[in-house]
RNA sequence: CGGGGCGUAGCGCAGCUCGGUAGCGCGCGUCGUUCGGGACGACGAGGUCCCGGGUUCAAAUCCCGGCGCCCCGACCA
C-alpha cells in the first residue's frame, strides 16, 4: 500500500503509533475488558484504594436513582413503607438462623474491637438484615391485627467477595430490601410473587431489559428461605444475570426469633416472612443488556440524559446565533412540560470541543437522542435529531421538538426492548434431552429451556460437566405429560432454564 | 483460595536482558487558529520509578523480603 520509499538513513521511529487512547476495546474480542472501559470511561463508576469497593460518579448515580425512584414508587404503590436498620448486627443475633449462618458466614465482614473494649461482642457488617429486622419485630408484632407488616429499607451491605467486578459484584454494594410478615403461607406467597412482578416491570418497562421470572432450584435458593423466586435477564454475550430475587421465608426466621401472633381463634401462630432485593447490580445488566461497540446504550426512562445538544457553528457570531437558538429550544422544551410531567432530561454540551468528539463522546456515554444545532438546520428551521442505536438521523421541524422528542424516546425504549427480546432469543434453544443440552452449550453461550425431572444431582452433575452450566430459574409452567428430563432422561417434573451465570 | 500477569507523570506504556543525567503518546494549563464524525501550532506544568533491605563509586535496572492491583478458575446479588 505505501509506495513511498523511505530514505535508508532515516531512523525508525520510536514513537507508538498514534491512536485513540480514550477508545474502548471491542465488545466482540473482550467483553470483560469492553464493560470495564465503558463503566470507567462512561464515568459510572471507578476503583478506589479500598478491596473490592467502588465509587459510583454522578453519572452512574443519576442512573441508579432513576431507577430507584421507580421502585420506591412501585413499592409505595404496593403498600410499603420505607424505614432503616442498624449497619451492624451483633454475632449472637446473627448467628441464630443455622441455615441462613451457613449460607452466608463466609463472606460476613466483622467488627471486632468496638473502640471501647476488646471484649466486646463482634459486630457482623449486615450481608442483609433478616436477622436484625426479625430481631426488632419480635417486640412489635402481637396480633393478627398487626399484620402484615410491609416495610423496605434502603441501604448498602456488604459481602466479602472473592472476586469483584464494577457493579455486578462489590464488597460493598446499594439495594433495597423489602421484608414482610403475614398470617398465612398462602398471603406470604402472594407478597413474593407480587414484588417480583415488580421486578419484573422495573426491568422491562423502565430498563427495556426482558426477564424470565421464575422460581430457583433449592442448590440456588437464598439461603434460610422456603424457596426463592427470581428475575434473569440475557446478557449480550449470552450469559444469564440474577437481576432481582424474592423469597418466600415461612416460618423460618420467624420461629429462630420467636416472632408470634395471636390469631383470630386465639392460637399463638408464627408469621410468614418474605424479603426481596434488587441491587446496583441491575446497572451492570443494563449496561451488558443494551451497550454495544461504541458505548453504553441508556433506557430512556432511566436515562441520566435523554437528549444532549450540540450546537456547531464556526466563529464567535455563529456561536452566538447557535446557541441563542439552542436555548431558545431549551426554554420550549421546559415550557411544552404538562404540568406533573417529568421533563425531558436533556443537556447542552458547550464544551469548547470539536463536534466529532462530543459524538463519539455521548454514544460512548449512551444517550438516546443527539441533537445537533448548526447554520444548515437554523437556516431550514429544524434541528437533526440521531438516534443511538442505529444512528439514523431525523430532520424535525424546531416547533415540532417539545412533541416530537417525548415520541422519540418512547419508541426508542420499545425498539431498544425489541432488540433486547431479539437478542435473547438469538440464544435460546429448546432442548429436549441430553445431546441437545450439550450441543446448546459446546463452545458458545445459551440459553437452553427443557424439562428437568427436579434433582440436585442432576442439576450439580450438568454444572460440572458442561463448564458451568446452571439453572437460572423454573418456568412456572409444568412440562409436558411424559417428558424426560433434557439432562438426565429421568421422569421430568421442571421446566428448567439453563444458562452460565455471571 | 488455586493459576497467570502487572506496579515508571493523571491515563496508556518504553527503558530493565547488558547499572551511569527518567523518556514517549494521550491528557492537563495558557495563547492563537479551528469547529456538520475523535482538529492543529507555540509555549508550559507535572516523577518518593509500589515499599523495605542488600550489592555497588553509582540501582528504575542486579539480589532478598514485603505490599498492592488486574485477569482466569472455584464461591456469590
Amino acid at each position: 500500500m505505501a509506495t513511498t520509499q523511505r530514505p535508508a538513513s532515516e531512523e525508525e521511529s520510536t514513537a507508538p503509533e498514534p491512536e485513540y487512547v480514550e477508545h474502548i476495546r471491542k465488545k466482540s474480542e473482550d467483553f470483560a475488558g469492553w464493560y470495564n472501559d465503558v463503566v470507567r470511561k462512561a464515568e459510572l463508576a471507578d476503583y478506589t484504594p479500598v478491596r473490592g469497593c467502588m465509587v459510583i460518579r454522578p453519572y452512574g448515580y443519576a442512573l441508579w436513582e432513576h431507577i430507584r425512584d421507580a421502585l420506591d414508587a412501585m413499592i409505595k404503590a404496593t403498600g410499603h413503607a420505607n424505614m432503616y436498620f442498624p449497619l451492624l448486627i451483633p454475632e449472637s443475633l446473627f448467628m441464630k438462623e443455622a441455615e441462613h449462618v451457613e449460607g452466608f458466614a463466609p463472606e460476613v465482614a466483622w467488627v471486632t474491637r468496638g473502640g471501647r473494649s476488646e471484649l466486646e461482642e463482634p459486630l457482623a457488617i449486615r450481608p442483609t438484615s433478616e436477622t436484625i429486622i426479625g430481631t426488632l419485630y419480635k417486640n412489635w408484632i402481637h396480633s393478627h391485627r398487626d399484620l402484615p407488616v410491609l416495610i423496605n429499607q434502603w441501604a448498602n451491605v456488604m459481602r466479602w467477595e472473592m472476586r469483584t467486578r464494577l457493579f455486578l459484584r462489590t464488597a460493598e454494594f446499594l439495594w433495597q430490601e423489602g421484608h414482610t410478615f403475614h398470617a398465612t403461607h398462602q398471603e406470604a406467597a402472594e407478597e413474593v410473587e407480587r414484588m417480583l412482578d415488580c421486578y419484573r416491570v422495573l426491568a422491562e418497562d423502565w430498563m427495556a431489559m426482558p426477564v424470565l421470572t421464575g422460581r430457583k432450584t433449592d442448590e440456588e435458593k437464598f439461603a434460610g428461605a422456603e424457596y426463592t423466586t427470581s428475575i434473569e435477564a440475557l446478557m449480550s454475550d449470552g450469559r444469564a444475570l440474577q437481576a432481582g430475587t424474592s423469597h418466600h421465608l415461612g416460618e423460618n426466621f420467624t420461629r429462630t426469633y420467636e416472632i408470634t401472633f395471636t390469631d383470630r381463634e386465639n392460637t399463638r401462630r408464627h408469621p410468614h416472612g418474605t424479603s426481596w432485593g434488587l441491587s446496583t447490580r441491575v446497572i451492570g445488566g443494563v449496561i451488558m443488556c443494551h451497550g454495544d461497540e461504541s458505548g453504553l446504550i441508556m433506557p430512556p426512562r432511566v436515562a441520566p440524559i435523554q437528549v444532549v445538544v450540540v450546537p456547531i457553528y464556526r466563529g464567535d457570531e455563529g456561536r452566538a446565533t447557535v446557541m441563542a437558538a439552542v436555548d431558545s429550544i431549551v426554554a420550549d422544551l421546559k415550557r411544552a412540560t404538562p404540568p406533573g410531567a417529568p421533563p425531558v432530561r436533556v443537556h447542552v454540551d458547550d464544551r469548547d470541543e470539536k463536534p466529532g468528539y462530543k459524538y463519539n463522546d455521548w454514544e460512548l456515554r449512551g444517550v438516546p437522542l443527539r441533537l445537533e444545532l448548526g447554520p444548515r438546520d437554523i437556516e431550514g428551521g429544524v434541528a437533526t435529531v440521531v438516534e443511538r442505536i442505529g444512528r439514523a438521523k431525523t430532520q424535525v421541524p424546531l416547533d415540532e421538538l417539545p412533541t416530537r422528542l417525548p415520541a422519540m424516546l418512547e419508541d426508542f425504549h420499545t425498539r431498544l426492548f425489541q432488540r433486547a427480546v431479539d437478542i435473547r432469543d438469538s440464544y435460546t434453544v429448546q432442548v429436549g434431552d441430553r445431546i441437545a443440552l450439550a450441543a446448546a452449550f459446546d463452545g458458545r453461550q445459551a440459553l437452553a429451556i427443557g424439562p428437568w425431572c427436579g434433582r440436585t444431582e442432576c442439576e450439580r452433575e450438568v454444572k460440572d460437566t458442561l463448564g458451568g452450566v446452571t439453572i437460572r430459574n423454573i418456568a412456572p409452567d409444568a412440562p409436558p405429560a411424559g417428558a424426560a428430563c433434557a439432562a438426565c432422561g429421568e421422569p421430568a417434573t421442571h421446566i428448567a432454564r439453563w444458562a452460565r451465570a455471571y
